[in-house]
DNA sequence: CGCCTCTTTGAGCTCAATCAAGGTGTGTGG
DNA sequence: CCACACACCTTGATTGAGCTCAAAGAGGCG
């Protein structure tokens, strides 16, 4: 798949995946058997903060699950900088629409955010189980449409003032997370990333979060950004 | 479905439908005896030009597949005017991705450009036919896919100015285009729908497009834009 | 014939981009 | 262990692309 990343291809790690893969919604409502099957030819990636799990442009050889940490899907602009297009995180399925396809390319990078593990499978698998389970495909196509409503819900944005783009970006970084009464986004998130994600100079998002920083409206470490008040955020994005 | 648009369920109608649509790349590779089986609980909605073929927000009773014309995908900003997500033609699905889902609802609103057909669908079938045929799946992962791309490469231009934008747009729209030779594209695209596609002011598009209508690099009439001078547009987009 | 949507043009203004310059923390290799 | 590179963060000053507002014309439809 890609140059520095540590492949396993350990029976034993992938009976730790197989369990750890169980209590994936993904997977609601088929039997352990069944999901074995479904991932059984596929390898571990471990790898740490920026090391990529697949290059765009590429030969897509390969689709992946989410294990644990986070990866950034992105391409990059003709100047140069990155325009991230998705966080993926555990539980997400990645580079799974171009399986369909004939002699695929990923359409992306996915590089890891922290450091994160991802099961990835061979095409061949895709096309010939995963296509033939339809619960799986529901699976796959709802994942999707939460991923084209969020597509969507940015597009709505697009003319709103920036404040109110980070606002509703964070917002709905937040409403991606399991425990829902926590209003955390635990993503290694820079600045930067959350420009290149709305695909503005990241000295603006610098000025408007630092802001809220400072007025105690959230917090930001290196490895989480939590919404102090929440409120005020959502106001941000309505205003 | 919807309020004021005409619907058909005639038989006779929905054969003409059926040889309509077995030449869709959608269907690539099933006999005619499935694809009866696969639309024939389908009505057939015919349209003018605005009319309303499901609304977002509501319920999602049926899919699509688009027979003639074409529909805008928009959804209505909190300022009150259009963000267009997207424009599906002739073999596009609609709303295939939510049918998916436990009790859907539109995401979006789809409207007649022109006079169009559409193909309506229960979501029992999709729920019960298509998802069980594995060909098919692939096929509207396929058409997912290149919607995906094209958000993705509309993402990409986001710093670019605005100029680079109309440019990138058309040429993205040409290529959607059955004859790739002709420059053609064979939309009643206004101005103010390019507008609310990139989400940019109507005043500014109409600024930079009549500047390249007068100086011959485009002719744009209400139910077409012909590209004269692609190489200037790409060079535009690149600039 | 009046309503509605789209197009056009001009003038002024503003938000965010750009440029510049310095600060911090982490990893890397000599 | 130090020095250097690299990536990110910060702040200020300046500028300009595109927005807003305004006002008017043109076609299409009921």
């Amino acid at each position: 798949m890609s140059n520095g990343s540590n492949s396993y291809n350990n029976s034993v790690a992938l009976e730790g995946a197989i369990s750890e893969v169980l209590s994936f919604p993904l997977f609601k409502g088929l039997s352990p058997d069944q999901i074995r099957n479904l991932i059984g030819t596929g390898t571990i990636h471990i790898q740490k903060h920026r090391d990529i799990l697949f290059h765009g442009g590429s030969q897509a050889t390969h689709f992946g699950i989410v294990l644990s940490g986070a990866y950034k899907l992105s391409r990059v602009t003709h100047l140069g900088d990155d325009a991230v297009i998705h966080f993926s995180s555990r539980g997400d399925v990645l580079a799974a629409l171009v399986m369909a396809q004939e002699n695929p390319a990923y359409p992306l990078t996915a590089r890891a955010m922290g450091p994160s593990r991802a099961l990835m499978i061979p095409r061949h698998t895709y096309v010939e189980s995963w296509l033939a389970t339809p619960g799986l495909v529901a699976s796959i196509q709802g994942l999707l449409s939460s991923r084209m409503g969020r597509f969507q819900s940015q597009r709505v944005m697009q003319r709103a003032p920036l404040t109110s783009k980070i606002a509703a970006l964070l917002l709905q970084l937040v409403s991606k997370n399991e425990d829902q009464e926590q209003m955390v986004i635990s993503l290694p998130l820079t600045r930067k990333e959350i420009a290149d994600t709305l695909g503005v100079a990241v000295e603006s998002v610098i000025r408007i979060m630092s802001d809220w920083d400072k007025n105690g409206i959230i917090n930001t470490t290196d490895q989480e950004i939590r919404l102090l008040q929440p409120e005020r955020i959502i106001q941000e994005m309505e205003s």
